[in-house]
DNA sequence: CCCTTGCTTCGAGCGCACTCCAAGGAATTA
DNA sequence: TAATTCCTTGGAGTGCGCTCGAAGCAAGGG
């Protein structure tokens, strides 16, 4: 549903399904008067300026509108995409396959299967990381018990 | 319980807890015929030869015993401490971070009080990181449904 | 005795994800 | 209008965590 950002081509439902998933990702500005410097993006998004030119320069961003001076305009679109970038992020993906995420949405709706498929397999590496670190608390609960003990025991005497 | 590996000064019952913890942790040699070249220690923990001597120079291990020739010969203790590191690793703490830790451990029996909270701290930061990523996971999921949503509505017409 | 393999050191190099700089144009505020 | 602040670009620099290379010593097999 990324993919009508760039194309618009996707229906509007789709928009309104992935703000509501997304829990409370109000915008800014209103549909229609939503139009964002680079420094108020920055702002909202947590990332430097350089950082979303950057984005923009390496594909990860879609092209994004231009003022009559050709200052960076971003929409809440753009923002929409900034936020699961960020969640994809958030995963340890590399930049790399975010990347070419992007360049599936680009390519239109054909890529359904394999934006899915990269998603799907994306999540079965969060899950599993999640289980790692589970396990890895597991391990700190015990080595914070020990030193609880240590401390105990040298109370104790 | 790290400590001992160094100071050679706190009870083995310590070492035994801990291997327990870790789940399975078998040394492939048994106490007092512990001895291995880097590159076997490299194959048990998946890092390179490199890495381990530079874990070495950085302080990220404590000094590893050498035989009469100077090559270094890990020993279990070592194992069991990079084991940890590995946990230390998964969390995504900074290589500084478990620089400062080893130093602590390194400065005796004292430390247990900063040990314990930094492990602490440590566990409030991976509990977070996972409930970070279970959010992602969701976002994935709702992503996830919308593709096959779309996949079965192409289907269906 | 030579060959191969594996170890040693120090220091340089790499890939990633930014991060910053310089020089100059644009927008805002007094 | 002038000053200030923000924006533009391309390219260079940074910090982290390794990763590799070069030169040389040591041990075992044919």
């Amino acid at each position: 549903m990324w993919g009508m950002t760039l194309t618009q081509s996707t229906p509007i439902g789709a928009d309104r399904t992935e703000s509501c998933a997304s829990g409370p990702l109000a915008h800014p500005r209103p549909e229609g008067a939503d139009q964002y410097t680079i420094s108020e993006v920055a702002g909202f998004t947590g990332l430097s300026a350089h950082t979303l030119r950057w984005y923009e320069r390496i594909g990860l961003m879609p092209h994004v509108d231009r003022s009559h001076t050709g200052q960076r305009r971003f929409r809440n679109r753009d923002l929409d995409w900034l936020h699961f970038v960020g969640k994809l992020r958030l995963t340890g993906m590399p930049v790399a396959d975010m990347v070419r995420y992007a360049e599936l949405v680009r390519a239109g709706d054909s890529t359904y299967g394999q934006r899915r498929e990269l998603l799907v397999r994306t999540r079965r590496d969060v899950l599993a990381r999640i289980a790692e670190l589970q396990d890895t608390v597991a391990v700190l609960d015990h080595k914070i018990g020990f030193y609880a003990d240590a401390h105990e025991a040298s109370e104790r005497h």
